[in-house]
DNA sequence: GCATACTGGGAAATCGCTTTCCGGGAGGAT
DNA sequence: ATCCTCCCGGAAAGCGATTTCCCAGTATGC
């Protein structure tokens, strides 16, 4: 491999110069060797070995992000505006699946420390289990180690966060099937410690006139929307899913079992997943803008560094065929 | 942040055994030591500095892994496998996304080189255009630091490579297609040089004993499938789209002019990606084991490295709904 | 014309870890 | 008892950058 050495000897200049002009510096250096040194990289084919400059800076130049599952339409968009994001800043994502699993999250952020990664994001929303303790203990061990962190969902972990108002845009959701003449609804609620499910269904719950909605608890993926739909009781006329992945499975349940959408009763979801435009009948929902949450993310985590600090992201209420006016 | 040397200080030993102790080595270390060490690490709170690590011995933990587009549930599902297989082996993944830019997917190799990462994953399939050239070159140069290099898709990179049998797939399924009584093909190809459409439609058009397929060429997306299915012309009784998210486009396009699948027409795509399992009718396709070819991927670039190896993974035909035997 | 910046170049000290090499002590064979 | 191995602990030399000093040369202010 060819070290910066090399080229400073092959261009006749020092090692100090040789840096300046390669890998950025508040020095100036001047034309003549400026150019010497650039064309001595290109010749011997020099590529500056990250591992030795990370160590040199005492910072590197990747972005961890941490989300539960890839394939999760959800995470995948997530994903891709983080790297779009943090690709626009020379930087790099490395990204842990946790597939749910609380201790992996921790295993990842304790690993990202060790990368010393610029900046770790953890997208996915939190229980409120006593895993959190020692997840808030790792975070900040990465803190004090200089790292950033910012979180995607709610603000409750005392960093910079991408706060999404779940509440308010399940409610805006309430508002709008209401409107329709719905009266008798069931929420698909997530499980029961999930912050982010807990809040969209409080969020609809709250926002609703009649009688309170039939919940039904079960996970938070597309399986536990299916398992759910099947138990929901009788005499109900709309079906909120808390988030699209789960209404997608609540979709299928219904359409094994001859119930028909939008006509025997009507579905909405929440997110906006890009996979439900090829869905048939065409999801109603609330949209988030998910690349962008990803990029925000960066961006507050590649931030200055004062105070944490929060961006808000609102939901738009997205009425589609699944749903039905009464 | 607490270094090796602090915990080497702290049990009262040197570094190198501290280093022994706590970062893997062949040597031993006695017990009494060992556990001295160990306590030290606890108490201080140490961890390794990877960067450090990285730098000394030359080869660091990271797996560089170059998708199209991590959206695409195609991709999502191939780096699911290959993060999971590399958490496995203790590597951690980073990955890019090149949004189909060759020149991005070579910046990214160039990267990968500069992280000094262990090895990278190219998936997603080449072009047959003059980048290809400046892509080999650079990994090339990877290969030469020390970097392995493995790619999914077709063996023509001289790399460890997962091969796809794209044309014995593509022939299955037409055999498959002609058996239920389908003569009048129309394949939605994709791009003329990309080699996974090429050998698809090669693979399918050479297995029909009747006419030749009508083809309709268009970007590798589902969009380009949309646009694609739009220019069929008539007496088309089945359609083979090169790969399932354009199927998925087709199926949109066809039933916004209200053609019925598989009524009036038949449909097939490839891949079976995870999100055909909710859609209306249920697609016929050739399915692949995404997540195992990511994780197959991973096994080879970490394998022993003699000879550059191949690994051959077949497509099975799975029959649905969106085909009717006429 | 002289003191005072200011500029750009280079030598050398880090950064935190791995690993080679050296050496002392324990154990086995003769 | 002597000699040879092992075994294990430590000192120190890297790994490949960055960055702090130090310095000479030139520009600036009066």
């Amino acid at each position: 491999m060819v070290t910066l050495e090399d080229v400073a000897r092959h261009a006749g200049v020092s090692l100090a110069t040789a840096s300046r002009v390669l890998n950025g510096s508040a020095r100036q250096v001047g034309a003549g060797l400026r150019a010497k040194v650039e064309q001595a990289a290109a010749e011997l084919g020099y590529r500056t070995n990250v591992a030795a400059q990370t160590l040199a800076r005492g910072a590197g130049n990747v972005i961890g992000l941490v989300v539960h599952d890839l394939v999760d339409p959800y995470f995948a968009a997530i994903a891709d505006g983080a790297v779009r994001a943090a690709e626009a800043h020379g930087m790099v994502v490395m990204v842990g699946t946790t597939h749910r699993d609380p201790a992996k999250e921790i295993a990842y952020v304790s690993s990202l420390g060790a990368q010393r990664a610029r900046a770790v994001i953890l997208a996915g929303s939190r229980t409120d289990d006593p895993s959190a303790a020692a997840l808030r203990a790792e975070l900040d061990r990465y803190r004090n180690g200089g790292g950033r962190v910012a979180v995607i969902g709610q603000d409750l972990l005392g960093t910079d966060t991408v706060a999404v108002a779940n509440r308010a845009g399940a409610a805006a959701l309430a508002e709008a099937l209401t409107a329709m003449g719905h009266r008798d609804f069931a929420v698909l609620a997530g499980p029961p410690g999930l912050i982010t499910a807990v809040d969209r269904c409080e969020g609809f719950a709250g926002a609703l006139p009649g009688p309170a909605p039939q919940i039904v608890h079960g996970p938070f993926d597309r399986d536990g929307g299916y398992a759910a739909a099947r138990s929901i009781g009788p005499g109900v006329t709309c079906v909120f899913a808390v988030n699209d992945v789960m209404a997608v499975g609540a979709l299928a349940a219904f359409r094994e079992r001859g119930v028909r959408v939008p006509d025997d009763v009507s579905l909405a979801g929440f997110d906006d997943i890009a996979t439900l435009r090829d869905l048939v009948p065409a999801l109603t929902t609330v949209r988030l803008p998910l690349a962008e949450l990803g990029a925000r993310a960066v961006e507050l985590a590649l931030g200055d560094g004062e105070e944490p600090s929060v961006v808000h992201v609102e939901g738009e209420v997205v009425i589609r065929e699944s749903v039905r006016a009464r």
